[in-house]
DNA sequence: TTTGTTATTGAACATATTGTTCGATATTAT
DNA sequence: ATAATATCGAACAATATGTTCAATAACAAA
């Protein structure tokens, strides 16, 4: 990719990240995000079809690298069975405190709802691979789906818990209410 | 309260519904619902104040009386408790199931998010209310705040996914899945 | 019924936002 | 150097927002 391409691109993320985190999705217009990365009108339609693409785009840009760490279980910079008594998800409650990439900034900001929205796709990606650990709790009578959905909200709920609480309880103790409480 | 305000007050409330049933909430506009309501500009905005204070005021007139019927538990049009057996929850459950005023078409559509984020105060309500009888399965390590969040969310995600699913389970079956998961 | 009050109307209005177009300019890769 | 491409900026039509005002209709109380 051109280097104008990915430098204009960034700055529209980063200005579109600013203003997320000063009000709402819907109140950012596509004026205030042109003028912050201090693009053109006509750069900004060439890079995202509308303020909606923007913002599926930044999602994909910020949560798909996160939960296809699986697949490359080679290297020391996998997050998740780098130790097999830690648990996927309190790799994840770590990754997520050490906020490398605001991701704990958009998941708590007001627009919250839209990329948590977005993250519990991945999240049930990994439930239902790791679902087998849950299994022991399942009630008889509840559908599987159901309790992959169960585990997978419980697990969303947990972490904005725990974000509205500005992450002071370490990441470890999170894990253990998460798996406590499912 | 003025017959004509009431009338105007109700088509508006009306056309808002339906046009929330085939788009979501952002691509509504107030042309289109004052053109549906068959009522003047000025009129629109004699009543609200903006978009957003339309959906605020019908929530409220949507959920309010919902949440409570606990006060006035006295005559044959009480929601809860007038089964000692059945649970507070089953009984919404139903309630919602019966669909009297939208609830359930409103909850289950592209802007479900919206209105169920408002319906979790009045759930949360609800289960502060009868927390003790969830408190023996309480995990001691979790707080009490994390653990009334935790099965107003479950309560939540179980008539999320009950919508999902069209409702074709008895609410019967829902409040036990509700029950067994929390 | 009459009278004073209030709600609605419709049209016009300024303002803001969206998304597009196009020629000129600057940057990149070969 | 040259060809391709990204950006610019300004202008543009189309749409949406929210306000204003005088005329009209519906209301409540006498």
């Amino acid at each position: 990719m051109d280097r104008r391409q990915r430098k204009t691109r960034e700055t529209i993320f980063k200005a579109f990240i600013f203003l997320l985190s000063k009000k709402n999705f819907n109140s950012v217009t596509v004026g205030e995000i042109i003028e912050l990365a201090d693009v053109g009108r006509a750069t900004f339609y060439a890079h995202f079809e509308t303020k909606d693409f923007l913002l599926k785009e930044l999602c994909a840009e910020l949560f798909d690298h996160i939960f296809c760490a699986e697949t490359e279980c080679d290297g020391g910079h996998n997050l998740f069975h780098c130790d097999e008594k830690d648990s996927v998800f309190l790799h994840l409650f770590r990754h997520i405190q050490k906020n490398d990439n605001n991701i704990a900034k958009l998941l708590s900001s007001a627009n919250n709802e839209l990329f948590l929205e977005y993250f519990k796709n991945g999240v049930k990606g990994l439930v239902t691979e790791h679902i087998q650990e849950f299994s022991c709790r399942k009630p008889q009578i509840v559908p599987q789906d159901f309790w992959i959905n169960h585990v997978t909200t419980t697990f969303i709920e947990t972490l904005k818990w725990w974000l509205e609480k500005e992450m002071e309880q370490p990441p470890e103790m999170i894990a253990e209410y998460f798996l406590q409480s499912v």
